[in-house]
DNA sequence: GAGTGGTCTAGACCACAAG
DNA sequence: TTGTGGTCTAGACCACTCA
């Protein structure tokens, strides 16, 4: 039986993940949805849903008629793009130990292209973060954020950027709730090349994304370069 | 293949979207769930189910207690990354007019590397098929396409392959279901850049993914790489 | 307090796969 | 034919927003 804390949803589908990985349906087969329902004393539909975000997380396939099975090729994936949100989550995703660098904070007045994009005013001011995040102490990602101030209601100092940004944001009343990201082609040039050691000439992904809040107001633009020899970058696409 | 009918959900999700599209809701709110239930005559889990699919999306977003509400930066997207099945289709909603050229077909036999991602035995045979596309008759995406020999169950000419590739796996009773898709950078070198018509040297974006049937079997092994300039490669990433 | 979306139930019927 | 997942219903209660 389940307590509700957490949605029964939730708490279905922690708790099937785990049968999974304790390699309870050994021939890869998972129990009928009516029996996890018995078995959890919830109704089917709660299973369904608990079933089907396991889906979507690739974790499991279904086929109507002959039933649900795990996707071992889905238990793989170390990251996945759309579902990244810290990137020290990321590298530790990849079996490397994360840290973070705080490379420098300052007030700078929008430019024209990024006020338009944070639907600011010309030259209003924006918070601009660069942090580098390493892997086994190794620079993998350079990553400039640009907030506006109008947004900042409390103090701070740099050792608050040494978590997630979107925890800054969080302590300011905004909650980040989806990025707009677009990937960029980038090669890697005198600054950037010695920052991420690696050579000039490289050719890098990056990350151009708008942050928006629970209202669709963008309250953060942030970009990011990654280094591809260290940390891939997955996606799952599907037929829609 | 085809059903029969659309699913209730689906056509109430199609009705709610061509309601967006036609400005029927002048001010962003969308009407409350009980309310386009009576409407359509169907159940509010139907009218939840289809609002849930356009939020996915983007098209909607949902704030519990207040209303659900159109999302005009979710509108604009083009293409998602996440959501692409055929180039011919990414290209057309950039709004260019799309075509295809296909460079080359035969048959090789499997590196090493090829066969361990296909599961196949290494000298395999697999049919190599290159495939320019061109946006309003500007190359855009160079894609090499490989599939093992042994899936393939009808003959085939060149021209099968002008239409999306998934559809030459259907032909040979191969459902693609899903690909677990890398993004890579890559430089352009003489012939790449030569195809594309860009300079060497220029960094692009590269795609190397794995087709899967609904057995989760690869079937495809696929790259393509892509002129940014052309094609704006988005995505939508949110809080798991 | 009225109205909204979020969650959950118990049950029904259908489409499909496999023995 | 049996059992599976896929769809859908009608109704309940909760958490939340906003006037």
């Amino acid at each position: 039986m389940l307590k509700r804390t957490l949605s029964l949803t939730e708490q279905a589908k922690a708790h099937i993940k785990q049968l999974i990985l304790d390699d309870v349906f050994v021939d890869g087969r998972i129990h009928s949805e009516t029996d996890l329902a018995a078995d959890l004393g919830v109704s089917r539909t709660t299973i369904r849903d608990a079933l089907s975000r396991l889906e979507i997380e690739g974790v499991i396939y279904r086929k109507q008629g002959a039933g649900t099975f795990i996707n071992p090729a889905g238990l793989q994936i170390k990251s996945r793009l759309d579902e990244i949100w810290s990137y020290e989550d990321m590298i530790d995703a990849h079996d490397y130990i994360p840290s973070t660098k705080i490379l420098s904070v300052n007030v700078q007045s929008a430019p024209e292209d990024l006020a338009a994009e944070l639907d600011l005013q010309p030259e209003e001011p924006l918070l601009v973060v660069r942090k580098l995040f390493l892997a086994d102490r190794q620079p993998v990602i350079l990553a400039y954020n640009y907030i506006p101030t109008a947004l900042i209601t409390q103090s701070y100092t740099e050792a608050d950027f040494m978590h997630p940004v979107f925890e800054f944001l969080w302590a300011n009343g905004q909650r980040l709730a989806y990025y707009l990201s677009e990937i960029v082609p980038l090669l890697t040039t005198g600054e950037l090349a010695e920052t991420l050691h690696v050579r000039p000439g490289l050719p890098l992904v990056s990350f151009a994304e708008i942050g928006y809040n629970d209202d669709n107001i963008p309250i953060i633009k942030s970009t990011s370069c990654f280094r591809d020899d260290f940390l891939r970058l997955r996606l799952i696409r599907r037929k829609p």
